[in-house]
DNA sequence: GCTGAAACGTCGGAGCT
DNA sequence: AGCTCCGACGTTTCAGC
């Protein structure tokens, strides 16, 4: 992971679709050393994967919601298995601290909204924040302090 | 926006350097056609970007944390403005409830952690979850229920 | 929405610095 | 480890229908 790695990670991560060539010009290497390094960076499991990046209004959900949820240990199991089943629960993490999961979900009304905590709150108790906007989009992940000189 | 097009939506959050011919043989359209319903989707800003997703771990940052925090709201835009300068805060998003905002970011050590939690809460009192498993990771949005059949 | 053809990008391998 | 050259193949783009 040196420099040129980070460069071609930072322009992935702004544009994934970039073509090889393109990459090779941005960071001054011939094509069969820019994809040499890219497959390596997938090899190893730094870049996961590919993605589109949705606008969730713009695909008629109204609503993005960020959710604390306090699950006592027996249930999580179960708990996990309903996520699962609901399509809106984009993502889950497990954390430390008071709550037991925090989860971000959609929701196409604020009826579904209601309908999706009734049946996730039947795990524990819930502590649902509306996210209003966002200030600052995901953004690329850089070199951590200590790594810019690593090879 | 049909089925058509949230195959399309489906496919490339899934793999989003998935070919225009690859895309094309998947929804059994021709290669024009997906080609101008995703330029559509793309100008609609349905689809936002493309992006390469990176193993935060693999690329060196030890901790991934969740923090919320309450701003007074004469002190809303200097905080913003703090967050831009440090490059770990991932994202940030402003909600409704007891908290004011709540961002994702990374930390190369414990340390690091510490020290950018200090700086942070300089702005109001904050509650840090740290990420131990995503038991649910990014998942593709899906057709919401009432958009089923919109056209 | 579909062809078809030209331009461009990608992926091998061989040989070299 | 990187570069170039090469050829074959796949992909994109643009015209015209």
């Amino acid at each position: 992971m040196d420099d040129l790695d980070w460069k071609l990670l930072a322009l992935l991560q702004c544009n994934g679709r970039m073509t090889y060539t393109e990459l090779a010009r941005q960071v001054g290497l011939s094509v069969p050393a820019v994809t040499e390094r890219v497959r390596r960076l997938e090899d190893a499991g730094v870049i996961e994967g590919y993605a589109a990046h949705i606008n969730a209004s713009a695909a008629g959900y109204v609503v993005t919601a960020l959710i604390a949820i306090t699950v006592q240990q027996p249930a999580k199991a179960k708990f996990l298995r309903l996520l699962e089943t609901i399509p809106e629960v984009l993502e889950c993490h497990h954390v430390t601290g008071a709550d037991s999961y925090i989860m971000r979900l959609v929701a196409a009304s604020m009826a579904d909204l209601e309908r999706l905590i009734g049946r996730i709150n039947l795990y524990g108790e819930t502590r649902t924040s509306i996210v209003m906007s966002t200030p600052l989009p995901a953004r690329p992940l850089q070199p951590p302090p200590t790594a810019a000189k690593r090879r």
